[in-house]
RNA sequence: GCAGGGGUAGCCAAGCUUGGCCAACGGCGCAGGACUUAGGAUCCUGUCCUUAGUGGUCCGAGGGUUCAAAUCCCUUCCCCUGCACCA
């Protein structure tokens, strides 16, 4: 198979690509744009990558049939540290990214040139073109492909940051991002791109609290600012050196590691002096907010490199806390060695602050006594402490002892407390990651004030509301994105926009020490792809490309002799550029995979309803979920992580095609199971062979079959259309190589041979299988002597005149026959030498006839019908048999749908049908076939079966 | 934490919006048969239970609405996914 698909696959694309019907140029027909967003260039991509993207060419090919102008250009991300870690650690030799090239088919003397950032760009540019999507037979239009390190690119994004800051959604305030303190600002995530170590961790909040102890202040770190009304005593760690730190006016104790972590967040902050921690306690400090004194104690868990080392402690809600004073209080010793009073120790109560359904007044305090914890050290501490928290934030209220605060929910009153204790003085905020964190230089990563950050505002209302108004009108799958967007256009606020350190992109255009994020400058993109290809063939240059021009073409303001005359670009370029734009824009789909629900389509969303005007916003948006490996196995050589390429040749194209469209839902994972794309690669042989039985079939004689594939293969491209409206490859998929495919084989079992029959299926057949498998659908239109390209070929609409509603019922009636007829030889094990089929006998059409009727009436019951049938002399006649017949009929009738009725009032003679078809019965089973009605009074009857017999149901005997 | 999704027969996976051709598409696996020197190829048949066919039970569990529920409502158990300087 494989060279054979190899094969075909070269010589289809390169026809294609000849004849340029990749490529759109605006024209009388409607256009339709389909992109999906562009990956990031952070090294090869892998088989799942390939699924959203094959989605995307194959809706692009059925809607070019369907006689659209199909835009569909594509592009890559450069923007970020990818190509520079990658090149870097290329550089370093590093042994595990050498053989991740080499097994992903780098030749070998690449890589030497890989240590430069752009080389790996342009490198990886050139391998996701070449290798993934012309390898694919991509439809795309190549003269558009942009990446977003390019010049041109670059001139484009200052523009829309011209026009966001003419907009007033540009702002600049203070941000504390992760940073390390040697390279500058550090990604912390899973990938671990920029960092050796702690990928997983988050940037958590502390609220430093002040407590007056002298002329100095201790300052404690907390996650729960809202509990500082249930303070009771102050925790020290005894055996830590703590620093003297000058903090603009005040001196400030606090732990050495937490001293150096908020230097970078903090002016004006100098080691004055030390103190040990034995030297604090037994000493009082003034607690915040309630300005009561609090004896201060010691504690082993305070540990310095977790918030500022010292801990304010509320008993009632924090375990740790509560504990640690019990043991304080049975130990003797320790209260000895710090010159404590037992009898004051010992006085400290909890202080109840927090209401929560489920629990007492003090949860910390009713927890570990009843799960009877004695030993500070216990795990189930971590435990306690994280479902009070939980329970306490989402159900609880702060009760009359938290002062203004009374009542209000845990949530609410967090960061009101929070709030009134910054703007008195008595608190400030500090940052921290929740795990250490290892740069790759191996220096620590901290959480660095950045004083001037610029953001983009989507929390702006007016925004906010325009675009939600809009993606309420849009085409966006799947529906429960579709409900979902809303929310996450609400919930979506100002983002950071530039950035500093090892980063790839364009220059902030007011203030070029900054450099616009990976996630900004990849929003409004779809745009620039309608003029790209006039700056990629060298008609515009880069100097041409001003924010003037911008304006015109893509906003229609200035005017263009002005605008000729300042760039340089003749007016009728400059016409026909806007002329482009208008007709190609908007945007028809937006495909990304399920990561970009809360991160690129509400920002793609924003920028467009921010930038553009409303007819340039985007019409549609379809998420696709992925391809998965078990347990990493995609990223492993057996699996998915085998290169693109190879599973290409090893499988075909088409069959991969099929694979991704067919397999499942766009909007479920799947698990990347090689077994399954074979079984792809043996339906795609099934067809091609079920193909060339049509082609040589000779027959001349047109019989009821005839009628009924043509008559099926035309409600199937209905139903295809229909599906489609929804891009629903899949019912597609399942319909062309599935459903036609059964159909096919039932035609020929039932002796189907005529040869206009056969060309007209192929004729359809071909062409619907066009999208999903372009290279073996050309193939064969070739070999039907067809001209021109089929991915060109219009898509088979349905005829309602071809439609044989007698011929479908027939047939369905002669498989549910033979169905019975099976189920009685499986169960009785009977091979039969003779079968009788005895058809219903008139009075009982009758008797159906009138209870189809009543049913269309909406009168049917079972009284009601046999009153009806009784009312006929000829069939009271026949008495209880009738009434029997009767009383069935209407209990089966009622239970049917109208569909199933409609089904069954298409007049067919059965005994007619069953004659003509008796060469095919005994083809089939092997036995002489005998049809009679039940009214034949000479018909053989051994064992008295025909009274069984029904309209549409014969019945059946067997020797 | 914020937001969202899902549990369907041995496995994968449709259906659920708009209740009724649903014993539940399709595929895989398995079984039997045909064709064949043979078959991992192909075609046909079967694959919840029962049964000379029109019967029973079934779609995580438990209730409810309805003439009728995998589909609607309520309760409950269990899984999963995405999340901003990462593309």
């Amino acid at each position: 198979m494989s060279t054979w698909t190899a094969e075909i696959e070269a010589k289809w694309q390169a026809k294609w690509y000849a004849a340029k019907i990749n490529e759109a140029e605006r024209d009388g027909r409607p256009k339709f744009m389909i992109i999906f967003a562009y990956p990031g260039l952070t090294g090869y991509l892998h088989v799942g990558h390939m699924r959203g993207y094959t989605y995307v060419d194959a809706i692009g090919r059925y809607k070019r049939m369907c006689g659209y102008n199909v835009l569909f250009p594509v592009g890559t991300h450069a923007t970020g540290n990818g190509a520079i870690s990658l090149a870097k650690r290329i550089k370093e030799r590093d042994p595990k990214t050498i053989d991740y090239l080499i097994s992903n088919g780098c030749p070998e003397d690449m890589i030497p040139k890989l240590t430069e950032p752009m080389e790996v760009v342009s490198f990886f540019n050139e391998v996701y073109q070449n290798q993934y999507w012309r390898r694919f037979g991509f439809l795309a239009d190549w003269r558009r492909f942009t990446s977003t390190t390019n010049p041109d690119y670059g001139r484009f994004i200052q523009w829309q940051f011209q026009k966001l800051n003419d907009a007033g959604l540009l702002i600049q305030k203070p941000y504390f991002a992760p940073a390390c303190v040697e390279c500058g600002p550090v990604a912390v995530d899973a990938s671990e791109t920029d960092i050796s170590k702690g990928g997983s961790a988050e940037t958590v909040e502390y609220t430093l609290l002040k407590f007056k102890l002298d002329e100095m202040f201790l300052v404690a770190g907390t996650l729960r600012p809202e509990t500082v009304y249930g303070q009771t005593n102050f925790w020290v760690n005894p055996d830590v050196d703590y620093v003297k730190v000058q903090r603009e006016e005040e001196i400030w104790i606090i732990s050495r590691p937490s001293y150096e972590k908020m230097s970078y967040q903090k002016d004006e902050m100098k080691i004055i002096g030390t103190v040990k921690g034995s030297d604090l306690i037994g000493k009082e400090a003034i607690a915040p907010v309630i300005h009561r004194k609090i004896p201060v104690l010691p504690a082993a868990f305070a540990r310095p490199d977790v918030g500022t080392g010292l801990v304010t402690s509320v008993p009632s809600d924090a375990p740790d806390d509560w504990i640690s004073l019990l043991l304080l209080r049975e130990d003797e010793e320790a209260m000895a060695t710090y010159g404590l009073d037992p009898e004051k120790i010992r006085a400290i109560k909890p202080i109840s602050i927090i209401d929560t359904k489920g629990y007492g007044p003090m949860p910390a305090v009713e927890l570990i006594e009843e799960m009877n914890i004695v030993d500070g050290n216990d795990p189930r501490l971590e435990d306690i402490k994280k479902q009070i928290y939980k329970d306490g934030f989402h159900t609880g209220r702060m009760n009359d002892a938290c002062g203004e605060f009374a009542g209000l929910r845990v949530d609410e009153a967090k960061d009101l407390i929070k709030n009134m204790m910054i703007e008195s003085g008595e608190a400030e905020v500090f940052y921290d990651l929740s795990e250490d964190v290892v740069c790759r230089c191996g220096r620590p990563v901290v959480i660095k004030k950045v004083p001037d950050q610029w953001f983009i505002d989507y929390g702006n209302t007016a925004l906010t509301e325009a675009t939600k108004a809009h993606s309420k009108t849009m085409h966006i799958l799947p529906s429960e994105f579709y409900n979902n967007v809303q929310g996450i256009l609400d919930w979506f606020r100002e983002r950071a926009c530039v950035r500093q350190g090892n980063w790839l992109g364009t220059e902030f255009p007011f203030d070029p020490k900054w450099i616009i994020e990976a996630i900004s400058d990849s929003t409004l993109y779809p745009l620039y792809y309608t003029i790209s290809n006039y700056y990629n063939s060298g008609i515009l240059r880069l100097e041409q490309m001003t924010d003037e021009f911008f304006d015109l073409v893509f906003l229609g303001k200035g005017a263009v002799p002005d605008v000729s005359n300042s760039t340089g670009i003749e007016a009728d370029l400059i016409r026909r550029i806007r002329d482009d734009v208008s007709y190609f824009y908007p945007l028809d789909i937006n495909l990304g995979g399920k990561e970009h629900m809360t991160v690129h389509f509400p920002a793609f969303l924003k920028n467009h309803v921010a930038v553009l005007p409303p007819e340039f916003w985007p019409r549609g948006i379809f998420v696709n979920w992925y391809v998965t490996g078990k347990l990493g196995k995609i990223s492993k050589s057996k699996g998915g992580a085998e290169p693109i390429p190879d599973a290409a040749g090893r499988f075909g194209v088409d069959a991969l095609r099929l694979y991704y469209a067919h397999i499942a839902a766009p909007f479920a994972d799947v698990e990347w199971d090689e077994s399954n794309i074979e079984n792809y690669a043996t339906r795609i042989e099934r067809v091609i062979r079920t193909v060339d039985e049509l082609k040589s079939m000779v027959g001349t004689e047109q019989t009821i079959i005839d009628r009924w594939l043509i008559s099926r293969m035309n409600n199937r491209s209905g139903s295809i259309t229909e599906a489609m409206s929804d891009y629903d490859l899949r019912r597609m998929a399942n319909d062309v190589y599935f459903e036609t495919l059964a159909d096919i084989r039932w035609y020929i079992r039932r002796g189907g041979n005529n040869a206009d029959t056969a060309a007209r299926v192929l004729n359809m057949w071909i062409r619907m299988m066009s999208p999903l498998t372009p290279h073996i659908a050309e193939e064969m239109w070739e070999k039907l002597d067809q001209k021109g390209f089929v991915s060109i070929a219009p898509f088979p609409e349905p005829r309602a005149e071809e439609i044989d509603r007698h011929a479908e019922v027939a047939e369905a009636y002669l498989a549910d026959v033979m169905s019975d007829l099976n189920e009685i030889l499986r169960v009785t094990g009977i091979s039969p030498r003779r079968v009788i089929f005895y058809t219903a006998p008139e009075w009982k059409h009758d008797v159906f006839s009138i209870a189809l009727e009543m049913a269309d009436e909406g009168k049917l019951s079972i009284p009601s019908l046999t009153k009806e049938v009784m009312s006929h002399d000829a069939l009271k006649r026949r008495g209880k048999e009738a009434a029997d017949f009767a009383r069935k009929t209407a209990e089966d009738m009622i239970r049917r749908s109208e569909s199933e009725r409609k089904r069954l009032s298409v007049d067919m003679d059965e005994l007619e049908y069953l004659t003509d078809s008796i060469d095919f019965l005994s083809r089939g089973i092997g036995a002489k076939f005998e049809i009679y009605s039940a009214d034949d009074a000479s018909a053989p009857d051994p064992q008295n079966k025909a009274r069984a017999a029904q309209p549409h149901r014969p019945a059946i005997y067997v020797e």
